[in-house]
Formats: C-alpha cells, structure tokens, sequence
RNA sequence: GGCGCUAUCGUCUAACGGUUAGGACACCGGGUUUUCAACCCGGCAAUCCGGGUUCGAUUCCCGGUAGCGUCACCA
C-alpha cells in the first residue's frame, strides 16, 4: 500500500514549492491506489500563525488535491497534527532512552551557543561535544527529579556508514562522525522536527515520501531513528528546490510566492499547477498540457529532474493564457466573476459587472486579449464608463494631423452614425468600415489612422477589443453620446 | 569552512553510448489585420572545463570550476 504524506508547518501562506511538493506526493498517491495524508508540523508554536492550518487546507483545495487523511478528515492513525500527538513523541523518546539510542543533556543554551562559537572560530564544524553523552541514567533521573531542565539527544554511533538509497539522486552515503547529535525532545518536552516527523511517518506507515533536498542533510539522523525503531526506511525522492531567476531561492521580492497572491492576480489553479508539473518532470513526449487526472496517469518518479528549475513567470503567464482561451464563454465568465468578487478593490465596477446581462458578450471581445484575470477589470472599464480620450497628438500616426481635424472628423463621423437606425441594413461592420475609409479619403488621413482616431474616441485608448464589436454593444445613443461628448 | 547535492539553448526540458542534439517559453523576422492580442510561417540559440573508458561519448568514471542546500532546544 503506497501511503504518502504532506507535512507542512502552518507558519504562513502556502508556498508555491509547497504546492509542488505536494503535487507529487498526491500524484504518487493516486497513481497507486493509496493514500495521501495530510499532516500539520506545529511542533513549533512560535512560529505559527493564525489560521496557519485553514491556508494549507484551503490551498490543496484550489488546486483539487483532496487528501484521504487530515485534519478534518480523521483517519485510522489520528490525530494529524502534530501538537495534539506530544504524549507519543515523549513516550517514543523515552522508548529511545531504554534502548540506549538517545541520552538525556543537561547543557545550557548558554554553554551550546558559546561552544558553537569557539568552533566556529576554531573553523571547526559546529557540532555538539557529547558532554552529557557518558551520564549514566540512574543519574540523569535522579538530575531530573532535582528539577534541572533537560533534552533528549540521539545518540550517534561512531564510525558507522549511513546510506540513503534515493530514486532520484541515487546512493547517498554519509560518515556517522559528521552527524551531529540531534536533539529529539526540546526542554518543553515538545519534539523537535526531527523525531516528530519520523515517528509519524513510521506510525502513519508512509511509504513514500517526496519532499525537499533542503532535508537530505538530515535523513542520516532519520536513517538512525529508523533502524531505532525497527522500521523500514521508506522510499524517498529528494526534490531540488525551485531557484528565482537570479538565482537563490525563489524569493517574495521577486513577485509572488504564495498561492494566495497568484490567485489574487488571476492565475488559474489548472494552469499553475500545469506549470508546476513541468518544473521538474517531464514527460516522455513532447506533451505539455496535463489536467490533474492525467498527469496522476503519467507520473513516475524516475523522471522527475534532479537539478534546480528556475521559476520562469512568463512562461506561468503563458499557460495561463492558454488555460483562459481553452475556456467555454460560459466558463470563462464564472471564472472571471467568481474572481471578481473576491479580489477586485473597485465596487462601483464591481456592481457593474455583476449587474450585466451583456457581460458575456464583453467578455468574448477579450477573452483571447488577457493572461491572468487581473487584466480584465481594465478592458472592460471603457464599457461602462467614457473613457477620457488620450490626446492624438501623443498617438503614434494619428498624431500627423492638425487638431481641427480632430473634432471635425469625429463630429462629421457621429452625424454619419446618428443617420443610420439600429437593426437596419446600415448597421453594421462592413457598412462602418466602409464609412471610416470614405471619411479618411475625404480628408486625406491614412485609414488605419481614422480607425484609430475613432476608436481613441469611444475606447479611450489606443488598445482595446474589436472596434465594431465594442460599438455593437455599446449601441447606437451611447456611441453618439461618446463622439458627441469629444472635443 | 565541514558535509552533501547539481550541471544540455537566456528559461523549462528531451536524449537512458551512435541524432543535422528534439520540443516549449522568451526573443528576432515575416504573414494576417482597423489597434492590441490571438493565429500561421521562419530564424537565433545549448551539451561548464580538463582528463580517462570506448571504434564512438551530452550520456559511464575521475579531477577542477560554478551554483545550490545544510550545519539550532526552526521546520
């Protein structure tokens, strides 16, 4: 039974390494029939924040990976939090004492940062000493009843190999003198990462597990803890981390990093997580667009990539892009509102929107125009409100003519409009097009540069959907009104 | 600094000893066009360096270099 795991601290917003470390997790999960479990690691509660947990939940959300076991969703190996699990990790640490794999250490913080000082000036590798390594239990109790504060620490053997055999990086070995010995349970008997995330992986019988390469260091200390606790060590993919364009990890000066704040700026979930797919795995062919479900099909650890992928956002841009204009008008409209009414700052527009029963319409003119959804608030503005017209002469070609052309020729070309009755023969694309040409013959003006002008005018800017198609919508007395209102 | 990981176009990547080193994004050029997009066509562009192994190395081995990770009573 493949069991995996998704273990992340509730300390912010989910990342967006997050989401991919996930993804893979998930995806082995379902491709074999087994279990993803999600667990929360907040054996730190310094560092959490409010609603820490309600992100994560709500981040795997947005993105459809449903989890079989969690908070919320309590499985047969509850519970999934780890600050509700302290007792278990104390009992296991005491099991580690009895069997002589851990020892307790009296040391204060005081003398451990002052030793890791003079070996850090020593330029010795800051390791502690073994100084309460010797202490005899009976002792170390009897220090205990005494009141005096205490930790456990695993106690490392000498001279002994540790291998890590990884699907992705292949054997990894390390000398047991190079690993330090852990602590396991801080003095607040709370555990420290390292014993929590061990004696939960082997309670709640992971049996795989994809996570960072940031925590290879530490698997020597889990390969220990492991064969403490007489269980199969399980099959580990260590994946490289995701590095920002210049460089280092991906970082929050660089755009976002958080799901939250892709969202807020319209990405698609389906699209993000395309991309994420690919930051790291490909395909065997040349392929590049997966639903969760297929890429479920399709995934396979071995070819997952070893080296860090950096975070490309134009390429994010793309497939967003591409997510959008694969949308049914009708889906691209629910996305865009459902959007709309979490993020958008603008009320009045807002109320606009969701207010129109043409929107649809709107939306078809832009919808192969934008890459994420923030862009469309902006597109559709011109609609309901008359723009300000940029002045010509600060269009490129338009700007040519001299400024009584301008209003001469908007008025002359409203006239021409105001003459036609909506629904008649006249009103229509190939009759209108057929008045700006004529127009710009009469006065001389290149044809591109007339429609421009027009549509400076009704647009108010010289980028925008369709010309004729905006007009349509916008019908006849609002087109007047617009030409009329220019000068 | 110790330990460890990595290394193909600018970026994501394919190739599992024999290819004109393939695709995608970006970029550049052309077409379409009333703007911007979208779309179509074309182009630029890579095996980090040095040694081996081999008839033959992007591919296997060693060394160097560079990048990254990690060295907490944080995860």
């Amino acid at each position: 039974m493949v069991r995996t795991r998704f273990a992340p601290s509730p300390t912010g917003f989910l990342h967006i390494g997050g989401v991919r470390t996930a993804l893979y997790s998930y995806a082995l999960a379902r491709k074999h029939k087994g279990a993803f479990v999600l667990r929360i690691e907040d054996t730190d509660k310094k560092r959490e924040i409010e609603g820490g947990i309600k992100n994560i939940v709500d981040g795997l959300k947005v993105f459809g990976m449903k989890f079989d076991e969690g908070p919320g969703i309590e499985g047969p190996y509850k519970p999934y939090i780890q600050s509700k699990r302290l007792k278990i990790y104390q009992e296991k640490a005491q099991e580690l004492i009895d069997k002589g794999k851990a020892y307790y250490c009296f040391c204060s913080e005081e003398r451990l940062k002052k030793l890791r000082e003079s070996q850090q000036k020593a330029k010795k590798q800051p390791k502690y000493d073994g100084k309460c390594r010797e202490i005899k239990k009976a002792e170390a109790e009897k220090r205990i009843k005494n009141g005096e504060k205490f930790v456990i620490r695993l106690k490392v053997p000498r001279g002994e190999k540790l291998i890590l055999e990884d699907v992705l990086l292949g054997k990894v070995s390390w000398n047991s003198n190079d690993v330090d010995d852990q602590v396991l349970l801080k003095s607040d008997s709370f555990p420290t990462y390292h014993l929590a995330v061990v004696v939960d992986d082997v309670l709640m019988k992971i049996s795989h597990i994809t996570r960072g390469i940031e925590w290879l260091a530490s698997v020597p200390k889990h390969i220990l803890l492991y064969k403490a606790f007489d269980y199969k060590f399980p099959v580990t993919a260590h994946m490289p981390v995701i590095l920002d364009p210049d460089g280092g990890k991906l970082s929050k000066r660089k755009g976002a990093v958080a799901v939250n704040e892709f969202l807020e700026q319209g990405y698609l979930p389906e699209a993000t997580l395309n991309f994420l797919m690919l930051l790291g795995w490909a395909p065997k062919d040349d392929r590049e667009f997966f639903s969760l479900s297929e890429f479920v099909k399709e995934f396979s650890m071995e070819r997952l990539n070893k080296a860090s992928p950096v975070f490309d956002r134009q390429k994010l841009l793309w497939f967003n892009g591409e997510y959008i204009r694969k949308l049914s008008k009708k889906g691209f409209e629910v996305k865009f509102l459902t959007w709309a009414k979490k993020y958008l700052k603008d009320k009045k527009l807002l109320k606009q929107l969701t207010d129109d029963e043409e929107l649809v319409k709107k939306l078809e003119l832009i919808q192969e125009r934008v890459s994420v959804l923030s862009e469309i608030p902006n597109q559709l503005e011109f609609f309901y409100e008359n723009m300000h017209a940029p002045n010509p002469k600060e269009i490129k070609g338009v700007k040519r003519y001299e400024k009584e052309d301008y209003v001469k020729v908007v008025s002359e070309y409203a006239e021409i409009i105001r003459s036609y009755e909506e629904d008649s023969s006249k009103w229509k694309h190939e009759k209108w097009e057929e008045d700006i040409r004529s127009l710009a013959d009469k006065y001389s003006w290149k044809h591109g540069d007339m429609f421009m002008m027009i549509r400076l005018v009704i647009c108010g800017s010289p980028v925008s959907p369709p010309l004729f198609e905006s007009m349509v919508i916008l019908g006849k007395d609002e087109i007047i009104r617009r030409l009329g209102e220019y000068k």
